[in-house]
DNA sequence: CAGGATCCCTAAGGATACTG
DNA sequence: CAGTATCCTTAGGGATCCTG
């Protein structure tokens, strides 16, 4: 039931959040990322009824994010996989970003960290410009990508992102 | 009402979606991030009732992303302004990361672009490791950063993250 | 194993009215 | 302006039972 809002505005953020904004939605693209495919799988490991994971499923693939994949194992019954699509793993920087700021102000609890397979180093979000730069927070504007006119950044006067 | 969720378990992720994992409290950071400080500003830019602004900015106040504080212009009466603290800012990454992933699965909608102000080149946001390269999904792996052992990666057997 | 159907509970959130 | 209080609706999600 949980259906991908349709009533998402314009602001991208938003969007994304009416997509994955719910805690087993987040999850389930969690366990997806960890490299979990099957039905049960998800269920159990994100601790979820089977009629959540149903519907999470199902909305994550609507949206494009999960691809429902059928197969057999030589003879067997037929079963349903569900594997990331691009836009799926598009999500690892948010999924990442949410480890890191959990794990940083976790409260006590001992703590998970993300490391890189080929060199053990810890893993970290960075934000970047096409330029090179690391981007601080006071330096981010935001831009109208329309088709007509390329308006330029407009950090006032921000009406209803 | 929507008290920061005790019940978020061990996974990071899950701790964050506790916090900032409703479509108000994200976009009231968000807001945050933009530089909003004002309740009628972010009731009115969020989109939400004053009763859920207050919920919110007491809610991520409590959980130590944004700061209270009370301010007086020139004699005028006393206001409250909530302004981002270090742990709030942290979250930058997966604001953005929202952000770029929404813009670009947007379903048609004229889109938003963020830029570096610095140099006007496009924002991204980036997994990197501490050693500087560039991490794709597939290499990246869970280590339990605790007090006695460090354990090694595990990547199979992960019960309960 | 992979779900669908049903029932019920709780949390998020809007609307409206009121206050320092 | 910056909220609080009350009421009500909806969506997320658990539990249980059932099916191909």
């Amino acid at each position: 039931m949980p259906d991908i809002n349709p009533a998402s505005g314009f602001c991208p953020i938003e969007k994304a959040m009416g997509v994955v904004g719910s805690r087993n939605a987040m999850l389930t693209m969690r366990e997806a990322f960890y490299g979990t495919t099957r039905f049960d799988d998800f269920t159990e490991r994100v601790g979820m009824s089977a009629a959540t994971a149903a519907a999470n499923l199902k909305a994550l693939t609507a949206a494009g994010l999960l691809e429902r994949r059928p197969y057999q194992l030589h003879g067997a019954r037929m079963r349903n996989e569900y594997v990331l699509t691009a836009a799926g793993t598009d999500l690892m920087p948010v999924l990442l970003g949410l480890f890191d700021w959990g794990a940083k102000h976790a409260d006590g609890a001992a703590h998970l960290g993300l490391r890189h397979d080929d060199c053990g180093e810890a893993i970290e979000v960075q934000v970047t410009c096409a330029g090179g730069h690391r981007v601080r927070p006071e330096e981010v504007s935001i831009t109208l990508i329309a088709n007509k006119h390329k308006a330029t950044g407009a950090r006032s006067d921000h009406n209803d992102r």
